[in-house]
DNA sequence: AGAGGCAATGTAAGCGCTTACATTGCACAA
DNA sequence: TTGTGCAATGTAAGCGCTTACATTGCCTCT
């Protein structure tokens, strides 16, 4: 994988018959070279093809205008118009955006924290909170700055740009229960190495924990996939005592759950109700519709994209952003059956 | 955005007591190295938190084991997977991806070609056929190698890997107007920069020219989103002159399309049949399932990154892939109603 | 006419790394 | 004892770029 004989500004500076200094300086500060050389070089990096080495003038100028995301995975709509909005900020800054996916591995997270710092990120957008004891020691000590996203937690010594997904997840049971259900079926994603997963299952838990007359009857665990959604819920079908609402990781496994509700020939909502979380835009075309809880991405791509600006340039006393999420209320959420 | 102090492989020599050649070799060929200073450095490494700098490195060895791959947006499930399988299969060979995205604007694509390629990609990764003149002379004066995937041509100096989307559309048309429809409404895509979506739409419009009877009644274009696929939908089931079938540039316009149906009291598929493209997931999802096409995106990911792989190693005589694309279908295709 | 100023350009050092080549020191054979 | 060979390490050049500093030549002002 040679980089093959690529033109460099010596090759430049050669055609236009000038100093590579001057063609240096007509990239990068046009103002300060005469029209006659500059027009003998604009025409020679065009003949040749020429195309800055990014490394060699990072290397020079101790400068690389670049950040890095590392996402969990590139299959999940969730992330996508918060990364979007994230770079679409960092593009009117001139900050370059490099992406990497750990696939929820924290093992690959730090690889890939490496590798984007090794390639000039002076900035990091981190999901979630949950990583390895080696990751938090390496970038305490780089002293990497860095933004922790799509989660939030007060006072911690961290930068945090998201929102409480246990709080969220707490206030979406709730309005479950206000509906009557007193038997409880949650699909969490799986929580591995996932404390967004976690938090979302725990809140629910403690929600219905929090009800007088209402109980979990069902917990399962499934991987962001409709399939594993399904399985998931066909399972908790399968069993006695049936639980009237299903409360569901993310909106995936609750398309997921729907299939397998309406494979047993289960009504939605009259004879069981099923939320998500997220409201990606498959939430609002199922049918019916999804009940959900709908996550500020684009607005918590921007302010995390800000946030990171400002602790990369070294602003001081900043803090993180906590924004709220919405339960939006829509046909797969009804009352509980009078009696099942 | 400096890279602030950080350490580099004169400070592990330091700390270690050895001098750089030594760091270096006990970084990429421990063997040459002994014991005893292989562990210091190894321990100065963690006290620093050293990391390479990518750039120097690839300066001095003139290699960057790194591809990039440019696709026009990350909000849209129809690209994911075929990454990840990209991803995948570069990463088996020990090669990193670099994601840019264009936002389906070729200026925009040019910049970031060579912003990767200024970062050491060797090889690139590209979405479609439409792209700037100005892109391909880059392109071919550099010899920069690339394979374009999510369409196929034959004959052409390019390599391809991927499929006939012009077919894959005039066949799937063929497959409705079996069904007995008379009169079609075209959804496409924004075929501006989209060769794509520009062949799947002439495609549909050739099948039914192709046919006796019937014919095209309304085509409108409108951007991947499942608002502006209800929105471009609601026109068309404005005019007089109702199709009896609707085929959509995607499976994204195709869930649009359903719910504008449905929001004015039609039934999928008795009144009116809707078809899509790509089959996200998103498409078994909805009420009815949605017939479309399905897309081999894992195979053409594989198969793109092992082709792009061969081609940087400068293999001779390669040829692009063709695969094939299948009709799905499912509940939102029926027969034309009898009289409408 | 000569000095001064300024715009345009060149010279060369150095950024962090690898690596060919040189050096060191030790074990072992003769 | 004196070489020999080899493993371990060091030395220094050079990768493509930027930039402080030096140089050149021309225009203007007195």
């Amino acid at each position: 994988m040679s980089m093959k004989a690529r033109p460099t500004l010596q090759d430049v500076a050669n055609l236009a018959g000038v100093s590579t200094a001057t063609v240096s300086r007509a990239l990068n500060d046009p103002d300060k070279v005469g029209q006659a050389a500059r027009d003998r070089i604009d025409n020679a990096i065009t003949v040749l093809g020429y195309t800055p080495n990014f490394g060699a003038r990072a290397l020079a100028t101790n400068q690389t205008n670049t950040v890095g995301a590392i996402i969990p995975t590139l299959s999940n709509a969730m992330f996508a118009s918060g990364i979007q909005a994230f770079q679409e900020v960092l593009s009117e800054a001139a900050v370059t955006l490099l992406i990497a996916t750990s696939g929820y591995d924290p093992e690959n997270e730090l690889r890939q924290i490496k590798s984007l710092v090794s390639r000039g990120a002076s900035g990091l957008l981190l999901i979630g909170n949950d990583r390895l004891d080696e990751t938090r020691k390496y970038l305490a000590t780089r002293r990497t700055p860095h933004v922790i996203s799509w989660c939030y937690h007060d006072g911690a010594d961290q930068l945090f740009v998201g929102f409480d997904n246990y709080a969220a997840a707490y206030d979406a049971t709730q309005r479950v229960l206000a509906n009557g259900h007193k038997r409880i079926g949650i699909i969490a994603g799986d929580c591995t190495s996932n404390d967004r997963a976690r938090a979302r299952r725990d809140g629910a838990i403690a929600a219905v924990g929090d009800a007088p007359d209402a109980q979990v009857v069902h917990v399962v665990q499934a991987p962001y996939r409709i399939d594993a959604g399904r399985q998931a819920c066909e399972e908790i079908l399968s069993f006695a005592n049936r639980p009237t609402a299903l409360i569901c990781g993310n909106d995936v496994l609750a398309a997921g759950a729907m299939i397998a509700a309406r494979g047993v020939n289960l009504n939605i909502p009259d004879d069981i109700s099923i939320v998500g979380f997220d409201d990606i835009g498959l939430a609002s075309v199922v049918t019916p519709p999804m009940t959900t809880v709908r996550v500020p991405q684009i607005e918590m791509g921007r302010a995390a994209a800000a946030l990171l600006l400002d602790v990369v340039a070294g602003k001081p006393d900043l803090s993180g952003v906590r924004l709220d999420t919405q339960f939006i209320e829509r046909g797969s959420l009804g009352p509980a059956p009078t009696k099942g």
